[in-house]
DNA sequence: TTATCTTTGACTAATATTGACTTTTATTAT
DNA sequence: ATAATAAAAGTCAATATTAGTCAAAGATAA
């Protein structure tokens, strides 16, 4: 509904792209022209929307004939994934990218809409209602890594 | 209905626009040129007057291109019934009474199995990994309260 | 008068944008 | 083959652009 920023707007064309197949490859400088910015901000949005806790894995090349690819993955179905995903994790995770999580399974169809939200209650920052942001953040991972074993071995 | 103070004229001002929309999105700092208010207002009115007892969803989000969205939702008829669970946990509950508590929302079908056991994961005394019980069990209230009021609409 | 509601603003937090500098890899010249 | 150069992508910190919080002061209602 809403793509007033620019980052915004490019994460939605790699996505578009996305949907038809596997990965895209891109050249940093070729998408940076497309949309008037400046190289580093495909940087910003590759970490800030790509991650793995979105669902995709990154990997690049710099020099001649460089490039960037991302690939869309299923978080839950190879336990390599989500091994990788609940290290990632660790023992602390924020809002927006549990946020992430939670809507990547959404997409994977792990889980369905109803239930992703009663997720996404459970680990939203005023439903847990702390002041100490370290504790809010161990507490949803915490939470959220109950739910990914819980769905591995569910599966 | 006569004095209207401005907080009042907002808030008609939103809803008006509610009024033929699914949802309103706006700029924090143009509402608060257009009605003249310092923009920490808005967040009052918002505060005071989308709740989702009233059946509004808020989200927002900081930074370029930032935004305030209020949606409104369908509120199910059976929120006394929620209201009274609530009431009834308070600002704290053990594992046992949580599991009773869900287990009888299991059994009045405003959850289904799957749903029960993601919640009683989330509100498990292992997954939470507290020592202190208190904060444990005031947690838990939190949790379930946040769920059950997810439960008062439908989207 | 007292309790509640409203208004205000200083401070905080989150997110986005930009550009200078660095690192890696490929290609070209010697 | 090696060295120099070019052509990529990566990092990081400064700045900009929003919204959020909180408490004090003011206004209104009970």
């Amino acid at each position: 509904m809403q793509s007033q920023n620019i980052s915004d707007i490019i994460e939605k064309y790699l996505k578009s792209i996305l949907a038809d197949s596997e990965h895209v490859e891109i050249r940093r400088s070729e998408i940076a022209d497309l949309f008037n910015v400046v190289p580093s901000q495909i940087n910003y949005v590759i970490k800030t929307r790509f991650t793995i806790q979105n669902g995709y894995l990154v990997e690049s090349k710099r020099g001649g004939g460089g490039y960037i690819r991302i690939e869309k993955v299923n978080l839950v179905d190879d336990a390599d994934v989500l091994d990788a995903l609940i290290q990632v994790i660790g023992d602390s995770i924020t809002q927006r990218d549990a946020y992430a999580v939670v809507q990547s399974l959404y997409e994977d169809d792990v889980l369905n809409r109803r239930e992703a939200q009663l997720i996404l209650v459970a680990i939203d920052h005023d439903t847990l209602g702390l002041t100490d942001r370290d504790l809010e953040n161990s507490l949803r991972a915490r939470i959220i890594i109950g739910i990914l074993n819980h769905l591995r071995y569910e599966s």
